[in-house]
DNA sequence: CGGACAACCTGGCGGC
DNA sequence: TGCCGCCAGGTTGTCC
């Protein structure tokens, strides 16, 4: 569920609680959570560093330290939460990994489905190097979108979801920006006019501002950083709504499968042809 | 290049 | 009440 408009939630959250903070230690109770280094080098490297900055790219939430980043993916299920070392949250049942913060507090992650991932690496580019432009970025422009769109013949739907593409979007949001763009998710890439491509060039920016605005989508698992829901859940125009009215024209949101995914769209705003 | 599918995992839910 | 099986979806890797 975290997409970039979670992510971002995240971390805008997590930025005024732990930048300035230095870490004193790190525990972890599931070792796959930990993607590199192993354990015992993670927490020697990590121990005395200062988080500096915390910033997203894509889905991942970015901490720069002293002489390493520290990067968590958040995956379906994960959760980061600031708290007193010795409070007890309900998101703890699933604890999978701590941060112990000089000013007595820690930085938690909690993960029921065990998918999340925590790196530590001194070159970020190792995770994110093949990941495709920001789509929120001042310097991501409509002809930029209409250049790396050319020549593609996936379905929209597949193209949207691939972070190498574009990075960031996830199954909620390409449902939601394909809607706002008039465009069925089987269309092919290569066969959007000009105006059909520059059109979701922007659903795609809206309906991420838009997610960013009621701070992220808590369908189930996610919450912010302060344990709260976000509410973009409740301005969805398809994404969970099958069989409910199109809030445009009534016609019934219909749900199907495409690249392995739940897709939901309205078969009268988004017309297969043309 | 692109598509299909399994794997990673668990909780929540519908059906019986 | 309880058990069963399915569904959720981000990412990687494999295979065709």
């Amino acid at each position: 569920m975290p997409e970039l408009p979670e992510v971002e939630t995240v971390v805008r959250g997590l930025r005024p609680l732990v930048t300035g903070q230095t870490i004193a230690g790190m525990g972890c109770t599931w070792a796959r959570t930990l993607h590199s280094p192993d354990a015992t080098t993670f927490a020697a490297r990590v121990a005395g560093q200062t988080i500096q900055a915390v910033n997203r790219r894509a889905k991942y939430i970015v901490m720069a330290l002293d002489h390493d980043f520290l990067v968590v993916h958040l995956k379906m299920t994960g959760r980061l939460y600031v708290t007193a070392a010795d409070a007890i949250h309900d998101a703890d049942r699933w604890l999978r990994l701590h941060l112990d913060l000089d000013s007595g507090q820690q930085l938690r992650f909690s993960d029921p489905r065990k998918f999340g991932r925590v790196y530590l690496t001194s070159d970020l580019t190792t995770i994110t190097g093949a990941l495709g432009p920001e789509p929120l970025a001042d310097d991501f422009g409509p002809a930029d979108f209409m250049a790396r769109l050319a020549g593609r013949k996936r379905h929209l739907k597949a193209l949207l979801l691939d972070q190498g593409f574009i990075a960031g979007v996830g199954n909620i949001y390409a449902d939601e920006a394909l809607f706002r763009a008039g465009l069925h998710p089987l269309r092919r890439a290569d066969s959007l006019t000009a105006d059909e491509a520059e059109r979701l060039y922007h659903t795609i920016r809206a309906a991420l501002a838009d997610g960013i605005a009621h701070e992220g989508a808590s369908i189930n698992w996610y919450r912010k950083p302060d344990g709260t829901r976000g509410e973009s859940q409740d301005h969805f125009f398809v994404y969970g709504r099958g069989g409910q009215p199109c809030r445009r024209c009534g016609h019934p949101i219909e749900k199907i499968r495409v690249a392995q995914r739940g897709t939901h769209f309205c078969r009268a705003c988004q017309p297969e042809h043309l």
